[in-house]
DNA sequence: TAGATTGTTAATCGATTAACAATC
DNA sequence: TAGATTGTTAATCGATTAACAATC
């Protein structure tokens, strides 16, 4: 099997995306060219994505899109529902518990942690929650692949072992701090804020050098 | 001045991120190759990035931790606050907008908007709230630079429609929509968990795999 | 069929890595 | 000074763009 590129990888789960707006719409087709409008990138590049995958039919009218969706699912292996957990249960944490039951097919949110045993006993969900020493152990249990990190600064880089000790090989760090991650099968999206804002202030900053320039 | 390509801008903020760590734990200097180390790229790379900025003074002991972390911030115009806003205040903007005293010396919340007055009435923070048909208008008058979006999706588009013409450069967009922007100074950010954990769904799978084939 | 659109190879572009002389 | 580390040029690598023949 071939590798795929991250960019590609990235476009591909956008398209994914894409697909599932437009077949809830009623659209039946689409074109490389329609794609690459909406994410802001040549048709070229759609179609170079698309045909890393396998078995997608097309022709000179666009790609059918059940059949497109389909093939990005079964390479990337979304047809199995995945267990994730949320790890922290601030404000931001059972936010993320009680949107549970919006989430996709793809994902079962099976499991909240807090170090705060009080808070364990207060909160209402319909989802299991559990103290944070047994981590590693329900996470092995309950086979969980994906976890939502909304600890404080200063248990996350704690929690994070925990998880990858527990077999966890996604995590998405709302945490401010910069994970150190030792086993390379196990990948992290960081979501802080603080940085996402940072980040957009210094592109916004240089864009308007840029303006100046021209 | 020169154009400085997006994937260096993103390891100089993450850098100073570090820096800014390193400098709360009391250490004085830094060398590229542990910047490269703890970022997981090449110390090349880390000083390729570093020659993009200006006034750096170093030698045969590193950077002055102190002196590379003004420079970023002179370069990316750090130093003056930028003023923010959270729009939709549901649970998660509502997390958000009393985070807000936490955030960095950077950024500081000035706003909150939701389309249901009632809500608005009832909210309790020190952030002043306005309802959402108030955004344009008053996002121009704070001078609001950045948005942390947080409305339901079916909301999403207009919001960003009223952001956008009220000045708002930069979107941290927890939506699951794809935005459509058609200014090209206007930055956006996705951070919707549904993409970030199909993301790293694909990536594990994927990298099993390659696993598999090796 | 004819028209539109894809698939794929080749060319360009940009970013990362390597290496080594210059610097503190 | 000597040692360590940077700054910068050149080489490699990979991804994007272009183009056009193949396809439905």
């Amino acid at each position: 099997m071939e590798k795929i590129p991250q960019p590609v990888i990235k476009r591909l789960c956008m398209i994914y995306q894409l697909l599932n707006e437009m077949f809830d719409k009623g659209h039946m087709t689409v074109s490389s060219s329609e794609l690459g409008t909406t994410l802001g990138v040549g048709s070229h590049n759609i179609r170079k994505d698309i045909s890393c995958l396998d078995g997608v039919k097309s022709g000179g009218s666009g790609y059918d899109i059940v059949n497109l969706k389909n093939a990005i699912a079964q390479k990337f292996g979304f047809e199995n529902q995945k267990a994730a957990c949320v790890v922290g249960l601030g404000r931001i944490g059972t936010a993320f518990l009680e949107h549970a039951h919006n989430i996709t097919s793809e994902f079962r949110i099976v499991a909240g942690f807090d170090s705060n045993t009080n808070r364990i006993e207060t909160i209402k969900t319909s989802v299991s929650v559990y103290p944070a020493y047994q981590i590693s152990e329900t996470a092995r249990r309950l086979n969980i692949q994906i976890a939502i990190l909304t600890v404080p600064n200063t248990a996350a880089q704690d929690a994070a072992n925990r998880l990858i000790d527990g077999g966890v090989k996604g995590i998405i760090n709302f945490t401010d701090t910069n994970l150190v991650i030792r086993k390379d099968d196990v990948f992290v999206k960081n979501m802080d804020v603080t940085g996402e804002m940072r980040m957009l202030s210094a592109l916004i900053r240089m864009d308007m050098n840029n303006s100046i320039t021209m």
